[in-house]
DNA sequence: ATGCCTCCATCGTGGAGA
C-alpha cells in the first residue's frame, strides 16, 4: 500500500500535473493541500476518470485539501472536530484499515504575530483531536505539509533559519508532541541523502541551488511502524515547467 | 535588499506564501 501527500499550489493550475504523476504513481491514497479551490470547483469526474475517489474541503483564494483514494474511503472528518476554523485544513478518512490525516498546517509567517498565534492554537487543537482518533484507529497515518523543519538537518542555511518561522523551538516542539503521541517520521526509519528537502522557494533559484526545507511530512503510528518499508520524496515534479513549490512524499507499507 | 517567483483576485497591482 502506497500512500502520499502532495501540495499543489493550486489545483487548478496544476491537475494536468497531478494527472500525469497518478498515471505514472498510482498510489493508494494521496492527501493535497493548497488546493485553493471551492468545493463546487473541484475537479471530482476528472479524478474519478483517473480511478479515484476523492473527497475534499476547499475554500477560495488559500488553503483547501482533498483526499483521493484508489478503493472507497469512509469516516470522511473535515477540519479539526471542535476547532472552530474558517480555514479549510484538514481531511480525514479511512481506506484498506488506516485512517489517513492529511493536514495543511498553517504557516504562522513570523513568530510573535498573531498568525503564529493561530498556528499555536491549532497544533494544540490537532494533538488533542489526534489522540482520540488514534485511539479510535491504532492504524493512522498523518501527512501533509507541515510547516515545521523538524531539525536543522532539515534545514539548507539552519543558521540563516534560525529561530525563523518554521524552525522555531516552539513549532519543533509541537512536532515532538505529535511524536509523543506515538506518531515516527517514517522519513527518517531510513538513510537518506543528505540535504533533502520538500520545498524550495520559487525566488532566487532556489531548486537549481538546492536551497530548500524538509516541512512535508509523513508521521505513522505505532501500529503500523512495523510495516513501514520505505518513505521518499519524489523531485522530479518540481522540475516540471510552472511546478508546484513543493514536492511530493511516498509512503510504502507492507501489507 | 521593502528585491528575486508564483498564485489569486482582478484588469493594475497588492497580499501571501515559506
Amino acid at each position: 500500500m502506497q500512500i502520499a501527500t502532495w501540495n499543489v499550489n493550486s489545483l487548478a493550475v496544476r491537475l494536468p500535473q497531478l494527472l500525469d504523476w497518478l498515471q505514472a504513481h498510482p498510489v493508494d491514497a494521496l492527501v493535497l493541500q493548497e488546493t485553493k479551490l471551492t468545493d463546487e470547483k473541484f475537479p471530482a469526474a476528472e479524478l474519478e476518470a483517473a480511478g479515484y475517489h476523492a473527497s475534499f474541503h476547499g475554500q477560495k483564494t488559500y488553503n483547501g485539501v482533498a483526499l483521493l483514494t484508489r478503493s472507497a474511503h469512509e469516516g470522511v472528518i473535515k477540519n479539526i472536530p471542535g476547532f472552530a476554523d474558517e480555514q479549510a485544513r484538514v481531511i480525514a478518512g479511512t481506506v484498506g484499515g488506516v485512517r489517513v490525516v492529511g493536514g495543511y498546517f498553517p504557516n504562522g509567517q513570523a513568530p510573535g504575530s498573531e498568525k503564529f498565534a493561530y498556528k499555536m492554537a491549532w497544533l494544540a487543537a490537532l494533538e488533542a483531536w489526534l489522540q482520540q482518533e488514534l485511539a479510535a484507529h491504532p492504524k493512522l497515518v498523518l501527512l501533509g505539509d507541515f510547516n515545521i523543519a523538524p531539525e536543522d538537518r532539515d534545514v539548507y542555511d539552519p543558521v540563516a533559519w534560525a529561530g525563523q518561522i518554521h524552525c522555531t523551538a516552539e513549532e519543533r516542539a509541537h512536532f515532538q508532541a505529535l511524536q509523543g503521541l506515538g506518531l515516527v517520521d517514517a522519513f527518517r526509519l531510513f538513510e537518506q541523502p543528505p540535504k533533502s528537502w520538500s520545498w524550495w522557494d520559487y525566488r532566487n533559484l532556489a531548486f537549481r541551488k538546492n536551497q530548500g526545507l524538509r516541512i512535508d511530512h509523513i508521521l505513522v503510528s505505532q501500529a503500523l511502524e512495523g510495516q513501514v518499508a520505505a518513505c521518499t520524496i519524489d523531485k522530479a515534479p518540481r522540475k516540471n515547467e510552472r511546478p508546484s513549490d513543493h514536492a511530493p512524499v511516498v509512503l510504502t507499507l507492507k501489507d
